[in-house]
DNA sequence: ATTATCTATAGATCTATAGATAATGC
DNA sequence: ATTATCTATAGATCTATAGATAATGC
């Protein structure tokens, strides 16, 4: 996260004081966003309540955002970052197509343990998360891809699997996160063996894969982000 | 849908003409929201909005509803009603679970062209859906239950594979609305053999169920709802 | 000198209610 | 006579902007 001085990049520029103290106030509105849609579901809160969150006076919002959705939009985008991120970290030591989906799949249905901010943007989210470039979706499509290449999987249509990994991933989250006694600690485990045999794989190496043991930071180690 | 004129339920009375009337003037709000829910995802219509689509006085809202957020409760529930109506006509020359249940996967999954509006409310109401005691989750976990007694099904939580199930179906509706060209027409029976192999159907058998005949009356013949 | 932030406010909604009108019940 | 519906409006938001203030750049 260094930044270099001068770069030969074209708009890259060294960032002033100015700049971050910017950047800062931009941060803390998208922040305030985020723990408003992750509280409560309805989006109605007003500009007035974001910028008070924030701490930012109330004219502030428009130099940053023309709208409320506009908001709203860069603070999902920057959840859906930070779920990539994650998942990158997560499946870093991986090389075999099917442990990389399967370490994302685990990892995405314990995030309403991990990471409930992030968990309950997802859920409120809902399936539009797999039409974006940043997060979950653009990884599955890599990792199912790899996996049918690689023979794997068995499968048609790699935006099929991707759309019932999304949706079922979905609904794994929303049901740890409201109804969590319905759901044993295993449950992740079990839902990508279940994934995994749905996309081809023989039951033995569908069990292998849904229940390699993570690595040593296990991602329940890692510091979850500050809730409020 | 006659109505006797009188009954010896505790509470039922013949229904006068100020009555129906009454109940007129409610379901064109609860219509006038659907179609409103549908149409843009966001909740953002205004009660006048949804009046005078209604050709409602503004104020009779009052009469029926105490506030907007009642009003769409009250939409949804209509809606899962409604395919709840759907499925059960649709599966009611089955007996077997497995059948049953995939036979509702694959209608589910045609809403995007069968009945645009329901799939359109669906997506947009999301995971809830799964909550509520209409519509397809009473069903689904019935036949899921059903189909782990007959030993089809080889399942050891019931509420995983709802979840899963239901977050799926969600998933490929909503890539059937915004992206159809990404999935061609065989999808919900590919998909449906996918979930019958998550759960531990064998690879025969999960493909028979799967893709069994539909029944004279095909479901994309049934009349669909009108689309404005 | 420049630019981001803040305070204050005008104008545009939107909700909820009061009171008038129309339809139905008896 | 009773009840649902309609019209009109008061009061409460909420958004977007104008202009003042504070922080940074040069």
């Amino acid at each position: 996260m260094s930044q270099p001085e001068s770069v030969a990049g074209e708009t890259s520029v060294a960032p002033t004081r100015r700049d971050r103290r910017k950047a800062r106030t931009r941060q803390a509105l998208i922040d305030a966003a985020r723990e408003f849609v992750a509280r409560q579901g309805n989006l109605d809160m007003s500009i007035q309540d974001i910028t008070e969150a924030a701490e930012v006076g109330f004219g502030s919002f428009y130099n940053h955002f023309p709208s409320k959705d506009e908001l709203l939009r860069a603070a999902i985008e920057d959840t859906l970052e930070e779920h990539g991120q994650l998942l990158d970290v997560q499946t870093a030591h991986l090389d075999d197509p099917a442990a990389v989906f399967a370490a994302s799949l685990r990892a995405t249905a314990r995030l309403a343990d991990s990471h409930p901010q992030i968990a309950r943007i997802l859920v409120r989210t809902g399936l539009r998360y797999l039409d974006s470039d940043r997060g979950l979706a653009p990884r599955a499509l890599r990792d199912i891809r790899r996996a049918i290449d690689s023979g794997q999987f068995q499968l048609t249509n790699p935006h099929l699997a991707l759309a019932t990994t999304g949706g079922s991933l979905l609904g794994i989250v929303h049901m740890r996160l409201e109804r969590p006694g319905l759901l044993d600690d295993d449950a992740p485990e079990e839902f990508a063996e279940q994934l995994l045999r749905a996309f081809g794989m023989p039951r033995r190496s569908a069990r292998a894969s849904a229940r390699k043991a993570l690595p040593d930071w296990s991602p329940t180690e890692l510091p979850p982000e500050a809730q409020g």
